[in-house]
DNA sequence: TCGGTCATGTAATGGGTTACATGATTGA
DNA sequence: TCAATCATGTAACCCATTACATGACCGA
């Protein structure tokens, strides 16, 4: 019941075909929020039938034809409404930490790559996010841009700790290296 | 293809009925992997129909009878091979931060005791965090301990990282007051 | 020529949630 | 007396993923 609000909220910061939702979420919401295209199409649809929303096509040449969202009035409403309703628990489904949960029964220098990776990855990731704030937000967001820079804010956050929590986790797996690799060096 | 791997994971470190399934993801797993008792009761059965898992009854007084699974040894098998894949990337559905992304549209007033309220919520569950990993593990995880250990330390930096977050979002929302909220006192 | 991007979707399947059902015990 | 805990599950429904389909353009 709450992926509709996802779309209706990114509807009411700008009109988007169902393909920039996609896009969207993927790029910039991806970190809380996850939604694939077929989902979005078929939402549409369904809110365009409860007349939350209205489309407009768009031709384009040398392009397939757009259909363009916007909010409707009663759209508008129901998403400020739901806005004040205290949010449901968070869901997570982290394979990673699945994994790392039974780590005690891989070998130390295998768990320890694991981080190493994850860690990178992380910090490519975090290069994107702190870029996309330098060149959206610069030093104070305006009251229009609050939102977004404050959740933008937390992935990035989000994103350290991660990191953090990956360097700490290479070290305490070195503490159950065997003595053979230790004597390695 | 995963909450397989959660259930046998789980029953990989002690041998446990449907129901205590349910109460282990709720209470220790649940910052990154969550299932509802209908979904493992169902999953249970299936890894028993593929041989992964076998159930013996244990009657009670007083008590309903339980059925204790454990693994069999080709779902131990089939746990490690899985082990070793690359993860799946994560997905998170949280309502709060899609909320907070249309902050713009609230009185900051709301905004900034959303902010402390979540602020407090989180709070508590740190502390619970931290009594279960002083209770658990003391200072240094045996290698046996060291999956739950880790899993454990990344959950309380992340209720570190939320309760900051929401820390600095209530100043950031505080320059939006209107003047007559700030001549209030 | 092969894969990627743009743009739409349908159909089938798989995973997750809600409602319902049972029944004894224990504490408010 | 009412709700909660322990313990199991089924059925119906809703949500999410994967596979498939179309078709033109562009760069390697």
């Amino acid at each position: 019941m709450a992926l509709r609000y996802a779309v209706l909220g990114l509807l009411s910061k700008e009109n988007k075909s169902g393909y920039d939702l996609a896009q969207t979420f993927a790029a910039r919401v991806g970190h809380f929020w996850n939604a694939h295209h077929t989902q979005i199409y078929r939402e549409l649809s369904k809110l365009e039938t409860e007349g939350l929303v209205r489309h407009q096509v768009v031709e384009q040449q040398e392009r397939p034809d757009k259909k363009i969202y916007e909010l409707t009035e009663p759209g508008r409403t129901a998403l400020y409404e739901w806005l004040f309703e205290s949010p449901k628990p968070p869901k997570m489904k982290n394979e990673a930490l699945l994994k790392v949960s039974l780590f005690h029964l891989i070998p130390p220098e295998h768990a320890m790559s694991f981080f190493r990776k994850s860690r990178d990855d992380h910090r490519t990731i975090l290069g994107y996010m702190q870029a996309l704030r330098e060149e959206e937000f610069g030093d104070t967001p305006t009251r229009e841009q609050v939102g977004e820079y404050l959740t933008l804010d937390f992935g990035i956050r989000f994103m350290r700790a991660w990191i953090d929590w990956c360097e700490d986790a290479e070290r305490v797996m070195a503490r159950f290296q065997t003595e053979t690799a230790e004597e390695d060096h």
